[in-house]
Parts: C-alpha cells; structure tokens; sequence
DNA sequence: CTTTATGCAAATATTTTGCAGGCGC
DNA sequence: GCGCCTGCAAAATATTTGCATAAAG
C-alpha cells in the first residue's frame, strides 16, 4: 500500500486550537472521532465513521458524528464532498496533506495522488487571470486496471453505483 | 458579461441521443429542466433549477427534476457536487467543452478556463496509475484581482459561502 | 460548581417512490 | 394504442434539534 501516512497527531492539534480559541470542550467523543476520521486517510462516511468509533464507545450516536464533524469542518479539518451517486463522504482538508482524486468510474475505488508539475501549471494559470490562488480540487475519473482487465469483474471494492 | 456561451445545443443533442439510445422519451420537461440546466453554466441547486423551470412551466414538481436530473448524471451530462455546508449543487460535466473552473473564494465568481498541458500531465498521472482516463474536474480556489484590489469590496457578484 | 456536550428521540430536510391519468412515439 | 412520464402525495433517508443527564474545565 502506498497509503500515505497522514499526521493524525498534528491535525489532532489543529482540532485542538480550534476548540481551545473557541471555548469549546475536549471531550473523549470528540477526540475519538476526529482520531478515526483522521486514520481513516481522507474518506468516509458517517454511517462508516460511527461504526468506528463505536467499537471504542457504543453509545455514541449519529447525532454526535455530525456535530463533531461539523465542527472539523469549520476549522478547515474536514469537508464533505459526493463522488457519484452515493452516500455523503467526508474527507480530510488538512493543508498538510494536499492530495488530489482519481476515481474509478467503475468501482468506485478512490486513489489520492499528488503532482507536483500540475501544481505548478495551476498556479501558472491562476496568476495569468490574475487570481492569487488559495487551494483547488482535482479529479481524474477513468477505469481502474482491474476493471480494465476483467471488465465487469472484481474491483477493489464493488459496491456500486452503475445505474 | 463574459460569461463564456455554453454550448447548449450540443449538450441537449448529446442528451436527446441518450434518451434515444435507451428508448426514452423526450418530453417538454425533460428539455425545459436540461436547458434551464444547461444554461445555468454548470452550477445550480434543485431549488434553483425547480424555480427556473416554474416559471415556464408551473406545474413541474421536485420529482421530476430529481428524475431528469439523475438522467443526465447517468449520461455523464451532470454531476452534483456540495461546496460548504449548503445545499447540493448540480454542475454540467460534458465532454464537448472541457473547461475547468477558477472560483473566487470571496466573491464566487466562476472563470473557466482550458489549459493543455495541465491536461496532458493528467493523462500522464492516470496512466502512471494504470488507469483509462475517463473526464476529471479541476476546480481552483483563489481571490479574483477585484477581490484582492478592493479587499472586501465590490466583486463581480456577492452571493458567497464563507463558512 | 458552571458551562458545554452527549445520547436519545422527535423534528426537519432531502430525495425517492407508487400510482392514476397524460403524452410522446 | 402502448408504454413511458408526470404530478401529487406519501414513504424512505439523511440531518438537525430539544432536553435531561453526564462530563469537562
């Protein structure tokens, strides 16, 4: 697995900072949540994410994944985002990590990547507008190799969206 | 305005094909909502294209622009796509004119923009990954010259999600 | 101790579906 | 005419909120 590693315990601090300046509570929920949204490397969802932290903590409920989720959006952690069809994902919006998307349109299996002649380019045509560039999102849909090679077969994960 | 003319002839061709292709009917909905939908230059809400198609159309309910909506994302004409907190927004996503989206993140203005060689390092990342290139999207985030300039003041248009 | 967060369930909001009549082919 | 579509309302989902209790600072 390439999976690169995210810095769970620097985004931790952010969330912390945030909920300090904003008086807010650091509570073993939260914590927990936000620790299993960060491991999880950038995409979930919350039936996925209450799973999680459910097997740490039963009694948490829906109710206390979207309000902890929210608040990692509002300090800049997290953002939710649809690929396709399907449920309402959540990924991780750290500046740490910068990655961009490569989406199977087939399975559905989602790959990050970086690149760092493209972010140059971006850059590049953002000053030539004029514009001064804060951040951007990057997609690439196309079919995965297995899919290519079994067509219909076995991808990473079929659990689909193939009207 | 230079808001770039969307070719919304060629999308209701490609959209009317599809129909035909699968023995679907073309109905004064299904085109009204498409080129309501079209027109709107790639970023609309349900709410939104509900209350366009209205006006020409009363009687048109949340059922059937749910219905042609999914039509077009099946047809990869459409996508939705959540920017903050808000509401689902639905963007066109043809082939035909492939442009990507510079966004002033303080006045929400929307420049669109092509740029080869980003694409061609595209193909070049997708391949490099095994996968068969399919469509991307490119969204990039900056503060517009009239942004930066006045600081606050008076951008194109003020309509904006700052969460 | 005081204030904020949690967990539950009820309230909202969003999206999908069933069905009778209407319309495109 | 036949079969797909529409509009309406009801159903299924998804998300938010109110409140009593529990936990954090």
């Amino acid at each position: 697995m390439q999976e690169s590693e995210v810095d769970v315990d620097g985004l931790m601090d952010q969330f912390h900072a945030y909920l300090a300046k904003n008086q807010l509570k650091t509570t073993r929920q939260r914590d927990l949540i936000a620790q299993k949204f960060f491991a999880a490397n950038g995409h979930i969802s919350i039936e996925e994410l209450l799973a999680l932290t459910r097997e740490e903590s039963p009694r948490i409920g829906y109710a206390t994944v979207y309000r902890t989720l929210k608040l990692l959006t509002e300090c800049g952690l997290a953002a939710h985002r649809r690929f396709g069809d399907g449920q309402t994902m959540y990924e991780t919006a750290g500046d740490t990590e910068h990655h961009d998307h490569l989406i199977c349109v087939e399975c559905g299996y989602v790959l990050e990547f970086q690149n760092h002649d493209i972010e140059r380019e971006q850059e590049r045509v953002a000053r030539s507008f004029g514009f001064n560039l804060v951040r951007h999102r990057l997609e690439l849909y196309g079919m995965c190799p297995k899919a290519r090679g079994i067509k219909g077969g076995s991808c990473p994960n079929d659990d689909q969206q193939e009207s």
